[in-house]
DNA sequence: TGAATATATGAATATTTGTTCATATATATT
DNA sequence: AATATATATGAACAAATATTCATATATTCA
């Protein structure tokens, strides 16, 4: 059933195919890029930064109208927009003490759109 | 600069431009709806998921061969593969003692790939 | 210049979550 | 039936992270 050279020891994990293995490790992508793509969709994974960017898909808004609109503090929505624009999810404009925020561009969009296709099964 | 409708007090947040509020609170998609897409991209915010998950893009693999290609111990990528099953990600069958995983359908790839295009710029 | 206000941010706290370890379950083999 | 092995899983621990509170910064207006 299993053929000679698929029953090894490497640092005390069993592996069972490893011609799968070997094939599997060379066309992965590299480790920093699945990284950075870990912790793009990181900053999906919350339900404050999900509101405020859907909130961003219908209207370019400002602070305290984001904070209005989720019901929280506006100091919790600004620790997220941070967050958000550290990401380049978002940009945002000043106009006196007023700072508006928007979606960067349409990859926000799109991502969306598949996560909702998924959950909609 | 500011009409006057616009300077209200809602729970003691400052709230600058309402009818922005009210047409964006309007146009949300429901609570329930942006909780769950949330947790379907905190499950991709995970770097070991992300490579089991990129794993499976190249081929059907046992549970100690992910492991490996991983450089992983079996329990860890076991509860990543349970988390990954519930939601739906991850297909499965079994074979005597060995479980093959699989991607369950196309959804990954095309968030990935949006993924990528993103952090690529 | 001084008061008011919109936003940002550091620190503390509470919660969530990933990994490890030990062990259970299920299947195959002798 | 007993043993070996592939996988699953509960509990404990450690690390990451979201929110709150207090306060700082920046801008406007009087």
């Amino acid at each position: 059933m299993k053929d000679d050279k698929s029953n090894n020891d490497v640092c005390e994990i069993t592996v069972i195919h490893q011609d799968v293995v070997d094939k599997v490790k060379k066309l992965m992508p590299e480790e920093e890029k699945l990284y950075d793509l870990a912790e793009l969709f990181k900053i999906f994974g919350d339900t404050t930064r999900i509101k405020i960017l859907c909130a961003l898909f219908e209207s370019e808004m400002c602070v305290c109208d984001i904070a209005a609109t989720l019901g929280m503090n506006q100091s919790a929505v600004s620790h997220q927009l941070r967050i958000l624009k550290q990401s380049k999810l978002v940009k945002h404009r000043k106009e006196g003490k007023v700072v508006y925020y928007s979606l960067a561009d349409d990859h926000v969009i799109k991502i969306f759109d598949q996560g909702f296709s998924h959950i909609e099964e």
